[in-house]
DNA sequence: AATGCGGGGGA
DNA sequence: TCCCCAGCATT
């Protein structure tokens, strides 16, 4: 039961996005001069250090690696001595780096090459992609960097980059456009041939650093100097303008909708609004009572029978009918507001209702007098139209 | 307070 | 096959 496969079948490679050329020689070019080349897991070829720092570096930063990596390959330098370590030592190594189930993983992959592989570390991203902990991208990192092998990789940093290089809208965490992303990725790569091995190990470690301190996600140092990046030239996000809205940020998950039923209560021309507390929704405005709503679904109907008890406890006969619906959207919920007008006709209303809220009539031709939320300035501008008193 | 992050594992 | 989760850092 092979849960997963090396490459994944390459699709007809979306035809609009072309790859320069030059695209690979400019960021292996840029990563010999540019790049990060004194990193503890660089300049080495040894498959154990450099697979072992990839498994750290998997949703973790390169500067909270650093101390981790040292203190690791001092304790356990060999895939042998991995192998053989205790699961607690081993987890006393990782403690504080996060994401345990890796450091699991690593003992089990250790042993794996012990077993399977006769303790030789593979360098084949087919077979390397076969052992616990190891993914596609993190199979082809580990065979760039130990045997130079074409393949490639396709993590956040890269992820970002072709976004913005090549322009690809939608969100890259999204089935579709990863794969889109996996087949430029086969493209983009360097050429094969006499210096391909050396060529890899640049390239591979190019596109991380690219991403990684110069096309980062707040601001890409192109931004202030075109010159930082060597692929600036062909940006289609810098280009555009677009380095702020590529990559496609994850959708939000659907937020959750309330609702609530505001009273117009109408006096002549005037209405009643109270004052909101200072802290939450709304805080220190003017707005129009609320009925609290306690039962989902609550529709208009429920609402104006709801209003007309309002009314009732008032003391006055009076109608009370929907005036408005509208959706106001807050960053964490969608609020449905019914809006019920209720008449008091020429009754006089206490001013003093003893409940610590502040009250007052406000007037539909003064509206400007009072700060209120824009939902409900909406619904009193509506008053302000169509009343007739 | 929300988002990013490679791969595993469960739905 | 898809989606959710892990733990910490960063924004």
């Amino acid at each position: 039961m092979p849960r997963k496969s090396a490459a994944a079948p390459t699709l007809p490679a979306s035809p609009d996005i072309a790859v320069p050329d030059d695209f690979g020689a400019r960021v292996v070019t840029w990563q010999r001069t540019h790049g990060r080349h004194d990193l503890p897991w660089q300049n080495t070829r040894d498959p154990y250090r450099i697979w072992l720092s990839e498994i750290m570096l998997q949703q973790t930063q390169v500067a909270a690696v650093i101390e981790y990596f040292q203190r690791f390959v001092t304790a356990l330098p060999t895939v042998a001595t991995l192998a053989a370590a205790p699961a607690d030592a081993v987890m006393a190594l990782w403690a504080g780096l996060g994401y345990y189930s890796r450091a699991r993983n690593l003992h089990r992959c250790a042993k794996a090459v012990m077993d399977e592989h006769g303790g030789v570390f593979p360098t084949d991203p087919a077979v390397l992609v076969t052992l616990p902990g190891i993914g596609r991208s993190t199979a082809a990192a580990i065979a760039a960097f130990s045997a130079g092998v074409r393949s490639p990789i396709l993590d956040g940093n890269v992820k970002r980059v072709f976004a913005r290089v090549f322009g690809i809208p939608g969100y890259p965490g999204e089935r579709a456009i990863e794969t889109r992303m996996w087949a430029l990725a086969e493209r983009a790569l360097p050429p094969a041939g006499p210096h391909q091995a050396e060529d890899m190990v640049a390239y591979t470690q190019g596109l991380m650093d690219l991403g990684a301190t110069i096309c980062s996600r707040g601001k890409p140092a192109c931004l202030a100097d075109a010159a930082a990046c060597p692929l600036s030239d062909q940006c289609v996000a810098r280009r555009e303008g677009l380095t702020g809205t590529l990559p496609t940020p994850k959708p939000r998950a659907a937020i959750p909708e309330r609702s609530t039923v505001m009273l117009i209560i109408r006096h002549g021309r005037d209405v009643l609004v109270n004052l909101r507390p200072d802290s939450g929704i709304w805080g220190g405005l003017w707005s129009l009572p609320e009925m609290p709503v306690d039962t989902v679904p609550f529709d208009a109907d429920a609402a104006e029978d709801a209003a007309r008890e309002v009314a009732r406890q008032f003391g006055v006969p009076t109608s009370a009918t929907l005036a408005g619906e509208l959706t106001h959207v807050f960053t964490h919920f969608r609020l449905l507001i019914r809006a019920v007008r209720v008449d008091l006709g020429a009754l006089a209303l206490h001013s003093g209702a003893d409940d610590g809220v502040s009250r007052r009539w406000l007037s539909l031709d003064d509206l400007d007098a009072l700060g209120t939320p824009a939902p409900v300035r909406r619904l009193l501008e509506d008053q302000a139209r169509g009343g007739l008193f």
